[in-house]
DNA sequence: GAGTGGTCTAGACCACCTT
DNA sequence: AGGTGGTCTAGACCACTCA
């Protein structure tokens, strides 16, 4: 009732607007501890009764805090305070498992499908194939304590890997490759961008379709410049922090 | 007036919602060429009466394409289309002045404050020189084919450059450390992370506060292993991508 | 079945940008 | 001065989750 709707008396024009405010008070409880990673919110309407706002301001508020990736919502089910992010280092790829283990959280990975399919002409060029050469494609959906954080989607070239499917795929699909075939990854190549969720990747992380994410495409070669390994991952944004510690190329200056 | 209001008559279940359906629409366009880079899309009221969605629905559709990337907006003037990003290599660090140029973008740089301040414990502990040891802050706004992209807050250490503020900042200080100091960037420590713009670094770069962005911190390290410039800097979201193309360590398998 | 968030309407006043 | 987006209200029905 301070700005819209009937005029009821002078009041001093407000610094800052309700749903900040709101923002605020409620970014506070998450600094102080008062309201735990993981923990849910009181629901819209119950903000709404506390502040006195119309439903529309209080999920300004939420939408702010969920875009800062300080909270996050189960469709239909409520908002929860974000857990810290992890610390991905594509230098020192370790595997997932391994590194959010290291970070004291608990990973999972479930592999949701693995087809071989023909290369499409985008993907054949990519691998240096002939367009319909086969490929593999392993989508997967990797956790951190039990919420799903990313989804991937991993070509390889079937030649490469004859058998690939009889492996467990839930770990790290790198070693795969250079225990079991000899394929050793010598240089990555890493493009990492703010997208929102894809239709496919939200349903698959169960998020809303276009919530805000990181897109990370991953290629991977080995020791003759062969790209033996494709990964597009999406992820939630809130749960992942990039990191890279790198020796400047001698001739790099300018 | 397809769901809520008086009942008029039935309907089937639409598959999708209105504003995901102008989305597509706006998206469309954009990606037809119809709506080129940096062009004005018509104005909110405008778009309701095309669309005879009420104006709340309008806008959930703007941002959801703000959040992809696709628009952005210029506050209380309107919505634009994004030009494409550019990509960001903190290995091949060349400077925001060449690289941006490299891709055919006219880069531009405005030096907003240089100051010098005791520093605080924690930029103490980066540089690892006593609490309270002078420090130099160069405050930056840099803009690509006249937009602001990004404001950065470089730290130096006072010591190492002894009259710093007689240089020109508005270009590389990295290569300003090197020519004119001997100091050269080594090693490079890059964090990056999702954000939303705080309120200091949206209002430089005219943007709401809250709007999507990327922070990412570049702390350079010379070949004694001293920090020589630690930068914080703030992006639009729909400005940049990060490329990184890397050795792998020998010993990093696992 | 009660409660949650998701979508939508139809208004309003405001601060600010643009011309 | 007129138009733009920014904020806000007060309702509504829906699909879905959860107990």
């Amino acid at each position: 009732m301070s700005r819209a709707g009937p005029v009821e008396e002078d009041k001093p024009p407000p610094a800052m607007p309700q749903y900040l405010a709101l923002r605020d008070r409620i970014a506070e409880g998450i600094g102080d501890g008062k309201l735990a990673p993981g923990q849910r919110l009181p629901s819209e309407r119950q903000l709404q009764t506390e502040s006195g706002a119309a439903r529309g301001t209080i999920r300004e508020a939420l939408f702010q805090l969920e875009a800062e990736g300080l909270i996050y919502r189960r469709d239909r089910s409520g908002w929860y305070v974000s857990p810290p992010p992890v610390t991905y280092d594509p230098t020192r790829w370790a595997g997932f498992m391994s590194y959010v283990a290291e970070q004291g959280r608990k990973p999972a990975t479930e592999t949701l499908s693995v087809v071989e399919v023909p290369a499409l002409p985008a993907v054949a060029d990519i691998f240096r194939v002939a367009p319909g050469a086969r490929m593999f494609v392993v989508s997967r959906r990797r956790s951190i304590d039990g919420r799903a954080v990313l989804v991937e989607r991993i070509t390889v070239d079937a030649q490469l890997v004859p058998g690939l499917t009889e492996h467990d795929l839930n770990g790290s699909l790198t070693q795969i490759l250079k225990t079991h075939y000899g394929l050793s990854v010598v240089r990555n190549r890493v493009d990492m961008r703010p997208c929102a969720l894809v239709r496919s990747a939200a349903e698959q992380l169960g998020v809303k379709a276009g919530t805000p994410g990181l897109m990370v495409v991953r290629t991977s070669f080995d020791e003759r410049g062969r790209v033996i390994e494709y990964d597009r991952e999406y992820w939630r944004h809130d749960a992942i922090r990039l990191h890279v510690d790198i020796n400047v190329q001698p001739a790099a200056g300018g």
